[in-house]
DNA sequence: TTTGACCTTGCCGTAGCGTCAACGTTTCTC
DNA sequence: GAGAAACGTTGACGCTACGGCAAGGTCAAA
């Protein structure tokens, strides 16, 4: 039997056949004079095994080692193993599937909105489209949801659970009111101070202290705020420092 | 910001962020004198959007054609296209996993075994580790099994399935033993046209016209039923050919 | 004789980065 | 001020499980 009736018979490519003999997988046979591979039939039972183990998902290395020591003991914990795997990536293609479908449902269906579910609650608190400075905290929430690992993310919201109550919303939209006004003042206009603190009133405590430490503090968040102040206008800038610092006289 | 600042605050490595970059997907910033890459916060937006669109399951080149195009209106579509593709994976593993759990409840748990349940089914009818001639009929069929589509293994099962009853068991048990007799016997042995009489009679009358056309015909099947032939003693040899004899002057 | 269907080896390409290598820069510490 | 640690740069190879192509050699039929 000749490389491409083996191949056929068990029902995969001349190539793979190959690639099995560079691997090791498979023993290469007898040569004919011409050079060319010669296979019996027990080639076509070795192949098939490595078939049927390939076709359960076993990578090719894996099968190796089964085949090495033969005689089923590995290869019960080798299944065990992978039907872990499988149960694992169906878990994790669900959950896909059920952040897909929420957001299939949406209307403005744009890559900004592929946040998690928590995040997606916050945001419903920051209106889109009215303020230029509450756009800019939605990318920051954005940004953050992307980076953060669940626990952080978890926390998060938990910091900013009280923003979500109809009171707290309506004090927002005059504030991002208020910050939107200052995009082209200079640092000095008298209308910072009271903004500032105003927001730090806004702010729930446990994110105000939050903010504080992490300012402070050399951890992970403390240049973020740095380059998320470096990115306003001079006077929005201005109030934000003001703002900080009345939070730090506070604590 | 630099580019380890940038990665850790997006949650990937660098790599990833300079692999964005070669693609395409991140476009390069501006560079400090000493060469270094310097972000600003909207490179972490843009990051951002990338990884979440990516987490979702795209592939970078779709997130690239998606970013380019912008606004929605291709991102449905390609969202509709990856939760197809992902209910295809999700039932696949599942099979999968049945499977695995077919397999896992077994005793003699052996390479071998990790056949098709409709060929499990088959081989219930062939004893294992008795009869050196039903173990190769046994590795015949699981070859078979791997290779073929899941058309023709239907087909195939339906040619056997006369033989899974239970006088037809009692009877191969007798035709093994006659034929293991026949592994060191000579071409002229005398037993042979009655065993391959008997062979012919225990064959259900659509599998014998079925062989008989198979090693006629120049289709897939021809060859293969050749090649189990020369692997047989030369009695056994002898028998099977005379067998495929009686079963033309049959037709 | 020529075509066409095989076979041979070998190398590049895939997706999404990880992981060196070999080197320059910045920053912390002593 | 000097050394070490921790950054940054580009470039190249590695991983999976093969597919595809190149540049041939071999064999049977037309």
């Amino acid at each position: 039997m000749r490389i491409g009736e083996l191949a056929a018979l068990v029902g995969v490519s001349t190539r793979t056949v190959r690639h099995y003999h560079h691997l090791g997988l498979l023993p290469e046979p007898e040569r004919l004079p011409n050079g060319y591979r010669e296979y019996r039939l027990r080639d076509a039972v070795a192949l098939a095994r490595v078939r049927r183990l390939a076709e359960l998902g076993l990578s090719l290395d894996e099968i190796r080692d089964v085949l090495a020591d033969d005689r089923g003991r590995e290869l019960r914990e080798v299944l065990l193993e992978l039907d872990a795997d499988l149960a694992r990536q169906e878990r994790a293609i669900a959950a896909r599937r059920r952040r897909l479908a929420a957001l299939l449902t949406e209307t403005d269906l744009h890559p900004d909105s592929t946040v998690s579910p928590d995040m997606a609650e916050l945001l419903r608190a920051v209106p889109a489209g009215l303020s230029g400075f509450a756009d800019f905290d939605r990318e920051m929430l954005t940004v953050i949801d992307t980076g953060a690992d669940p626990r952080d993310r978890a926390e998060l919201v938990e910091l900013f659970r009280p923003l979500l109550e109809p009171e707290a919303i309506a004090r927002s939209h005059d504030l991002y009111a208020r910050l939107d006004e200052l995009a082209d003042a200079r640092a000095d206009d008298p209308r910072i101070p009271g903004l500032a603190r105003d927001l730090a009133d806004h702010l729930p405590p446990e994110m105000a202290s939050a903010m504080v430490t992490s300012l402070g503090g050399p951890d992970t968040g403390g240049g973020w705020l740095e380059h998320m102040a470096m990115e306003l206008s001079p006077a929005q800038a201005a109030c934000f420092r003001s703002m900080v610092t009345i939070l730090k006289e506070r604590a």
